[in-house]
RNA sequence: AGGCCAGUAGCUCAAUUGGCAGAGCGUCGGUCUCCAAAACCGAAGGUUGGGGGUUCGAGACCCUCCUGGCCUG
């Protein structure tokens, strides 16, 4: 039997937080001849284990993962990098006779992996930091004005209001001369060599997603999250404006060291803040194509996705 | 038992001298091209504790009942 696709095999394992995908994608690492990448913007910060309910290092021996720890909490990535990171990665893998298992719920990298992204030049903090003076003097509007008169077509499809993309807008201006929206019309060249299983866990029932959201991050707590970011703050120099520290969980526990917040209130706004990002990440994954569906509250779960999985493989084998 | 205060959206609270019941948070839906666990947009949600009265008009004023809290015996 031979491949006769001339795409390698790679799975692509999606779900909002809470989803089981940890278990799901440890059992397939177990069966098939697997290695797991984390698709996940905030377990790739060192250091911040509980808050982001990275696996343990028991799990970790037995089902090694990628794109863990790859940097430190005051430093920041992107989902350019992680495109990069991951498709160096994937065939390394490939060339060792196994499948990438991509694993995460940061819907934004699975998409700048699978569709590419468009050639604009990188995040430039001098930039940055220039137009943030601008905003705070004459407020986001009045920066928004300023896009309308450069880029008049990404200045009318963002709100004025949308501080991020007015200013991510802004500064690829500043940097090329040229509009990010015509940037944006070349044809993109996206490299993605790879014959995809695409699996989401969903939940059937989203209350019961929500006790489970409650359940962990109460989990966390117990287990000591305050006490990691109060370490990881003595460690690095460490402010709450940060990525890192803009995270589920994190932001709400810097609120409560701050002593702004009680631990009541740290556990009602963390878990809220959880359901919130269970949120949108599921509406990234209605959008989504091509994707096979997983009610993630079922039993018996990780059998469940295996046999999808070895099925599709073998469909691949002699079909292509 | 008597006296006082409170009761308005899931939660915390607004609402001139009686004049269209609102906000924040939460919830739900959506957007997303180098910060994405981010940032932003939209929507739903009320017999104003119950009943009666005054009034053109009551969340507000009067009577009564219920519930919670505080004080006194």
């Amino acid at each position: 039997m031979s491949i006769q696709s001339t795409k390698s095999p790679a799975i692509l394992l999606m779900g909002p937080t809470a989803s089981g995908k940890t278990a799901v994608a440890a059992r397939l690492a177990r069966e098939l001849p697997c290695e797991i990448i984390s698709v996940d913007s905030a377990q790739i910060y060192k250091g911040m284990d509980i808050g982001t309910a990275k696996p343990d290092a028991e799990l970790l021996k037995r089902a090694p993962h990628h794109l863990l720890d790859v940097i430190e909490p005051h430093e920041s990535y992107s989902a350019a990098r992680f495109r990069d990171d991951a498709l160096a990665l994937m065939r390394e893998i490939t060339e060792r006779d196994r499948i990438p298992l991509l694993v995460g719920g940061t819907m934004l990298y699975f998409k700048a992996l699978t569709e590419g992204m468009s050639e604009l030049p990188e995040a430039d903090p001098v930039i940055r930091l220039v137009i943030d003076t601008m905003a705070e003097e004459e407020g986001w509007p009045a920066v928004h004005a300023r896009l309308m008169k450069v880029d008049r077509e990404t200045a009318s499809r963002l709100e004025p209001s949308d501080a991020q993309r007015i200013q991510r807008a802004l500064e690829v201006y500043y940097l090329t001369n040229k509009p990010m929206s015509a940037l944006l019309k070349k044809p993109k060249y996206v490299y993605f060599p790879y014959a995809a299983i695409r699996i989401a866990l969903v939940p059937g029932d989203r209350e019961v997603l929500h006790e489970r959201i409650a359940q962990r991050f109460d989990a966390m707590l117990e287990a000591g999250l305050v006490r990691e970011l109060k370490e990881l703050r003595e460690e690095y120099g460490l402010e709450a404006g940060m990525t890192s520290m803009r995270c589920v969980g994190y932001r709400q526990a810097w609120d409560h060291l701050s002593g702004k917040t009680d631990l009541a209130q740290l556990r009602e706004q963390g878990i809220a803040a959880t359901r919130q990002l269970a949120k949108r990440q599921l509406t990234w994954l209605r959008a989504l194509e091509d994707v096979t569906e997983f009610d993630c509250l079922v039993p018996g779960l990780g059998d469940l996705v295996l046999e999808y999985v070895r099925r599709e493989l073998e469909a691949m084998m002699v079909g292509g």
